[in-house]
RNA sequence: GGCCGAGUGGCGGAAUGGCAGACGCUGGGGAUUUAAAAUCCCCUGUCCUUAACGGACGUGCGGGUUCGAGUCCCGCCUCGGCUACCA
């Protein structure tokens, strides 16, 4: 019988679509024949990085998401760009390398051949014309311009927005201090600048790591330990872009958790920056009218602490203050007494790595300084102690401790039997008891109203915080401030196999840098890595690989003056921050992208990718973007209009079934487990054995089940994420070749909601393999080996019946797919197929727009039906099938009839039948008419075309 | 601890406040076949009940709003993701 074949079929228009050149996208929109409009879709997946494991199934999930919908839109007459890419620099084609000898960009070129090859069998409608990779020198070579357009640049504040670096204004005093010093000012004021700073350093990996790539202490990748050590490093001022980057977020079309998870790290906090004494004690008075009525000093001065606090309503409860011990007064606030214990503190503390500190954040710790400072809204002292749970790197380095309204500060204080003062009670309409609060047992840290705060008592919270916070002000003891928990971006790594940074050091007479930098002039890139570099596998220490480059790339003379090349490379997500600009212009000589075309074609309009870049590489390419945007090279001010995120797939279930008490595995097919606790295990239908589930267990699903009467454990339904340790990897390959490409991608997007977490089964690709080959018998005869039309196939009009369901599939699917609502929309044309199937007659024109319809989720398999009915063309550019609501109408339709709320019979009526016929064809019905026999109706509920409700007495 | 998301049959999942379980998988039965595969048809939430019909219960738990709640509100529980001494 003839069957559909993919392997032949999907061959054979891959090749199609590629001498034909099918889906290259325009240089403008607006060159696409019939639109002059210039409608477009830019439709964008995160480019993978090119691994020598290939592809796995999560990556054909977002970029069939994005293929359908590229699809879909193009039929809809929209220019789409639709591009791929490899994001190909990275750690482990280095560490390879360094095992094998084998040059990074060799083992690069192989798994990018490898992805490619896998990637054109699943049929992507990709402009393979615009590929790029970041690891290209004449892509990185751009990666290396934009560095140099943040080298050159400094954030101003007031007009919120960068702006080149000569443009600096430089201070009187600065000025006079000489030329030293003008440079050092300017370089502390550029985008990109250099720390001589703690790091992240991860002897295992061979590099510095930032801290976003530290997890709990140990590296993101690999898990390997990470110590703390100072070493001069290249930061990025992503900080003065905070307030940008969270505000911005409101104009998105991302989901709600996307945008929580940035504003989550970028940390904006509202609070005041509050002066605390620590002046001599009879002088308190006397530096409190010094303050009076002048602004609020840039620094605190000698004789203030400074905290930040977004909780300025609970300075009354200020019971003592903690400053970090890396903080800068530690030995001016140490008295002689306390020395000897602040300074082991100190040393104890600067050994802790992060993982130190956060396995011992279970318990506090912290010394006494020996201090006081002074509350400068009472004036009571209080003392002033040295803690690790306070962060140098936070607000000021400082707190004021209120014990009674902070947890942290509470368990500090129960600790060292500190004073715990409460000065806020629950308002009097909060479900907190008063009683319980101010029996201090923990603490009370919502809002409420101001007690023992003076003047302020009864004020709530909030009307507290801007009325305190403006005294302050007045008295210049404090101010309004905002706080970010973002950082600046650590942007060196000690690596090879990355992007060379364009800067030169200049050398001292005696070959050492004398730590001035002056950036290459753009006509001088791209700069190569250099050949000729050795990879030590045995290198244990921070020096980046490129101090062994030969001298010839390493040093360099410029006017008389001899210079020595960076020899740290940019992290590997400096090629991701801009890759989608590229793609609109990737091989322009002269720009990194036409301004004309990145006006037509900007913003992304759809952004599909893992959650695992939800923040990191989505913050720092809007950043890029923003820097961009500010010097006009870019257009709009964001980059991503719209962000999906697809759920991660993870393995097969893999066991259901239970294990005895002596260790033997019984396999069940199902479990059942009731209210009771009581377990019924099936196989095959029939019940195996009856269990009682301990009591912990009852309403659990999918998870261990201990039982109450022995130890066996049941065991049902477990899904885990793939990996090659378990074994439960699936590859891409082994399903297109059992399978077909177009079943793979339409099982992916069958799965489930493509956001949500999903199990692979591998029957369920089997199950829309028999939908593709049901919906080809559909259409082509069974005839043995023919591809000649199913003779139910006719040139025919659809009768109303047929036409009906075609128009329903038609609407459902479109609006489906709009809302990447892929599993619904695939339903609906298994629907459509189960219908036509059984039909004897098939009218052409609903086969055609079938295939239509199937066309952006399994298109080898259509463009083959669209062929063999009659096409000579490609259909990706086909109008989309449109509906009429007219065809859509029912002339009878069943609607439910309730009494009381359930439900008590069915009644046909006419479809539009208004409230007073339908009512009576529901009191018509017998079942509904012996029901309300007696009994009398209190109320009628009629909803035309909907529903009848009767409620009843008696 | 904080933020976000989720909890519906044996499984993946459907359901603008209006017939819970679409669609698919699994399982069972039947047709076709020498046989098998493939294909086609029927059944497949639980319980009670019938010759046939039918009935009760049912969307994690407890309340509430409503004529009507898987859906909305309040309070919990469990699971997953992210984050974590961020003042």
């Amino acid at each position: 019988m003839s069957k559909y074949n993919p392997s032949v079929v999907e061959a054979k228009w891959q090749k199609y679509w590629e001498d034909h050149k099918t889906f290259a996208a325009p240089r403008l929109p607006s060159d696409l024949p019939n639109n002059p409009e210039g409608k477009k879709a830019y439709v964008l997946d995160m480019f993978p990085y090119p691994s020598a494991q290939g592809l796995h199934v999560g990556h054909p999930e977002g970029y069939t998401a994005t293929d359908i919908f590229c699809r879909f839109m193009r039929m809809n007459g929209y220019a789409v760009m639709h591009p791929m890419g490899w994001d190909a620099f990275g750690l482990p084609a280095e560490q390879h390398a360094k095992k094998t000898g084998i040059h990074p960009r060799i083992t690069t070129e192989k798994n990018i051949a490898n992805f490619r090859r896998q990637l054109h069998a699943l049929g992507f409608s990709y402009d393979w014309d615009r590929e790029i990779a970041t690891t290209d020198v004449d892509y990185f070579r751009w990666t290396q311009r934009i560095f140099l357009i943040l080298f050159n640049a400094w954030y101003a504040k007031e007009q919120k927005r960068a702006r080149p670096i000569d443009e600096l204004p430089i201070p009187d005093d600065v000025l006079q201090e000489g030329d030293d010093a003008v440079r050092r000012f300017v370089d502390d004021h550029r985008l990109a600048y250099q720390v001589e700073a703690p790091v992240n350093w991860c002897p295992e990996l061979g590099t510095v790591l930032a801290n976003e790539e530290v997890v709990g202490g140990v590296s993101e990748r690999g898990g390997y330990p990470v110590v703390r050590m100072p070493l001069r490093q290249w930061m990025l001022r992503i900080t003065a872009y905070a307030d940008r980057l969270e505000e911005d977020l409101a104009g998105l079309d991302w989901s709600d958790s996307v945008k929580a998870l940035q504003r989550n790290w970028i940390g904006r906090s509202v609070g005041a920056e509050v002066d605390f004494y620590i002046g001599p004690k009879d002088k308190f008075d006397e530096w409190k009218n010094a303050r009076s009525g002048n602004p609020f000093p840039r620094k605190s001065g000698d004789d203030a602490l400074r905290v930040f606090t977004t909780r300025p309503d609970t300075l009354f409860g200020a019971s003592y203050m903690v400053i970090a011990p890396e903080h800068s007064y530690v030995e001016r606030l140490t008295t002689p007494e306390q020395k000897e214990i602040v300074e082991e503190y100190r040393r104890q503390a600067s050994f802790k790595s992060d993982l130190d500190r956060t396995d011992l954040a279970k318990e506090k710790t912290g010394v006494f300084t020996g201090s006081y400072a002074m509350n400068p809204v009472n004036g009571v002292q209080i003392p002033i102690w040295v803690a690790d749970y306070v962060l140098a790197s936070y607000g000021s380095g400082a707190i004021m401790a209120v014990p009674a309204h902070d947890t942290r500060d509470f368990e500090f204080a129960t600790l060292f039997n500190l004073p715990i003062k409460q000065v806020v009670a629950p308002a009097p309409d909060s479900s907190a008891s008063p009683d319980e609060v101010a029996k201090m047992e923990t603490a009370f840290t919502e809002k409420g109203v101001a007690v023992n705060s003076g003047e302020f008592d009864g004020l709530p919270t909030d009307e507290f915080k801007t009325l305190i916070t403006s005294r302050l002000e007045k008295a210049g003891l404090g101010r309004k401030t905002v706080n970010y928990k973002l950082r600046d971006w650590l942007f060196s790594r000690q690596h090879f196999w990355g992007e060379p940074f364009p800067l030169l050091r200049e050398l001292d007479s005696d070959g050492k840098p004398n730590g001035v930098v002056i950036p290459l002039d753009p006509s001088e890139l791209p700069l190569d890595l250099p050949e000729g570099v050795t990879f030590d596998a045995s290198k244990h220490s921070p020096e980046p690989p490129l101090e062994n480059a030969p001298d010839s790339w390493l040093y360099v003379e410029r006017n008389g003056k001899k210079y020595k090349r960076e020899t740290n490379t940019m992290p590997q997500w400096a090629g991701s921050c801009w890759y989608y600009l590229r793609y609109l212009d990737p091989k322009n000589s002269s720009t990194f992208v036409d301004p004309e075309i990145e006006r037509a074609w900007s913003p992304v309009d759809l952004y599909i990718g893992g959650a695992e870049h939800a923040v990191l590489h989505l913050l720092y390419a809007r950043f890029w973007h923003k820097v961009l945007y500010d010097f006009g090279y870019v257009s709009k001010p964001e980059p991503f209009q719209r962000l999906v995120n697809q759920g991660m797939i993870l393995g097969e279930m893999e066991y259901s079934g239970f294990q005895t008490a002596d260790g033997a595995w019984v396999s069940a097919s199902a479990v059942e487990v009731d209210k009771q606790g009581k377990a019924t295990l099936k196989s095959d239908g029939t019940p195996l054995q009856t269990i009682k589930l301990a009591p912990k267990d009852v309403g659990k699903s999918g998870e261990n089940f201990t039982l109450a009467s022995d130890s066996s454990i049941v065991v049902l339904g477990k899904s885990e994420k793939m990996s090659k340790s378990r074994g439960n990897v699936i590859n891409p390959d082994d399903v297109v070749a059992q399978y077909g490409a177009d079943s793979l991608r339409l099982y992916e997007m069958f799965m489930g909601p493509l956001e949500a977490v999903k199990p692979w089964n591998q029957d369920g690709v089997n199950g829309v393999r028999n939908f593709l080959d049901r919906a080809w018998r559909m259409i082509i005869t069974s005839e043995y080996e023919s591809n000649a039309l199913n003779a139910a196939v006719q040139d025919v009009e659809p009768n109303e019946e047929q036409n009906r369901v075609l128009h329903k599939t038609i609407k459902a699917v479109t609006e489906d797919v709009r809302n990447l609502s892929y599993n619904t929309a695939i339903a609906r044309m298994m629907e459509f197929a189960n219908f036509f199937s059984r039909e004897s007659v098939r009218p052409k024109s609903a086969m055609k727009t079938f295939v239509l319809l199937l066309s952006p989720f399994a298109p080898h398999i259509a463009e083959e039906l669209w062929s063999l009915l009659g096409a000579t063309n490609t259909l990706a550019y086909e109008p989309w099938p449109t509906w009429s609501e007219e065809a859509l109408k029912e002339s009878s339709i069943t609607i439910p009839v309730q009494i009381n709320g359930k439900l008590r019979a069915r009644v046909d009526i006419p479809a539009d039948a208004d409230a007073t016929a339908t009512e009576n064809a529901a009191l018509a019905e017998p079942k509904i008419a012996a029901q309300l026999q007696g009994k009398t109706i209190v109320k009628k509920i009629v909803v035309p075309g909907k529903m009848v409700n009767f409620v009843v007495k008696g």
